[in-house]
DNA sequence: ATTCTCACGTCAACTAAGTTGACATTAGAA
DNA sequence: TTCTAATGTCAACTTAGTTGACGTGAGAAT
């Protein structure tokens, strides 16, 4: 016998019986982020890099010539955190450090020409998926899913 | 000069340019997340519980008297994986084992009274911020909500 | 009645992505 | 010079997982 086909590795959806209305919407957030950043993962993995040197490479690319502690503000983890994954990613010259041209004491980062192809092809697997859905419901679906999403994120 | 503020923790929303009409998209899932989940893993650890444990809980209260082994499959982890947080909610008796009735070789799980509260109590911490936010849009905006969700949540 | 096998349990070593604390460096500001 | 702010680095720890190896207990098979 073939061993029931033991299907995808994680969560699968629309096993578990429902004791609450809303549980159906819980399980989609679980679901959502996992589907939004699956494939994007997996181009990361390809290259030797994970989600934290996305959310690096992220950041630098809409605020170029942010300093290490802004970054670290924004990313909301320790410079020690920080250190590795960047430090790679300057090592592999996806991203330049300059100290600021005269005034400061503080070290700018910068996308290079190859950071910014990996950040725009990463990120661009993750708003492939999230256009494609909001195909599906068109724009005032869209417009819909954005609100709900704000209200949800005013939560932090 | 005062130190601009230093807001909140994380990331916080809305300080970086968009590059693409998306961008905003994308990090409403990144912040969505953060925003259910928040009140739900603050009440947790005062329990001394975590996500891992949260994610028992909740599979085992909507699929009573299931074994170890679906579990696993459920959650996608190892069973070595889900020792540790398992053994702790036996222990406290958030949720009790018994080898199957006549047949069967396997363990089946379910939930103490004790266990049901606590696990209702997360659950409902994170469906209250899902209320909320589908009251301020209304019914349609829900329903969008989900198709939009469920749309992505199939990139799995 | 022994053996096989399945479901479960557990030990060890490892990885990823963080944390805190302590201390060093470096370069403008006083 | 000295002070201090921004950055860098070392060490030890935590959480939440991974793989591999091996042990146990009970039903099934011969």
């Amino acid at each position: 016998m073939q061993k029931t086909a033991t299907q995808a590795p994680g969560l699968h959806r629309a096993s578990l019986t429902k004791l609450n209305e809303l549980d159906a919407a819980l399980e989609l957030m679980y679901y959502g982020w996992r589907g939004m950043t699956l494939a994007a993962d997996e181009y990361l993995a390809a290259l030797g890099l994970s989600r934290p040197h996305h959310r690096i490479l992220y950041v630098v690319a809409r605020r170029p010539d942010i300093s290490i502690g802004a970054l670290i503000e924004v990313l909301g983890i320790s410079k020690q955190a920080l250190n590795r994954p960047l430090g790679l990613l300057l090592e592999r010259k996806l991203l330049v450090s300059k100290r600021s041209p005269e005034q400061h004491r503080s070290k700018l980062l910068r996308l290079t020409a190859a950071g910014q192809r990996i950040e725009q092809s990463a990120s661009d697997h993750e708003r492939k998926v999230l256009r494609e859905a909001f195909d599906r419901v068109g724009a005032p679906g869209a417009a819909a899913w954005m609100a709900v999403m704000g209200a949800i994120a005013d939560n932090n």
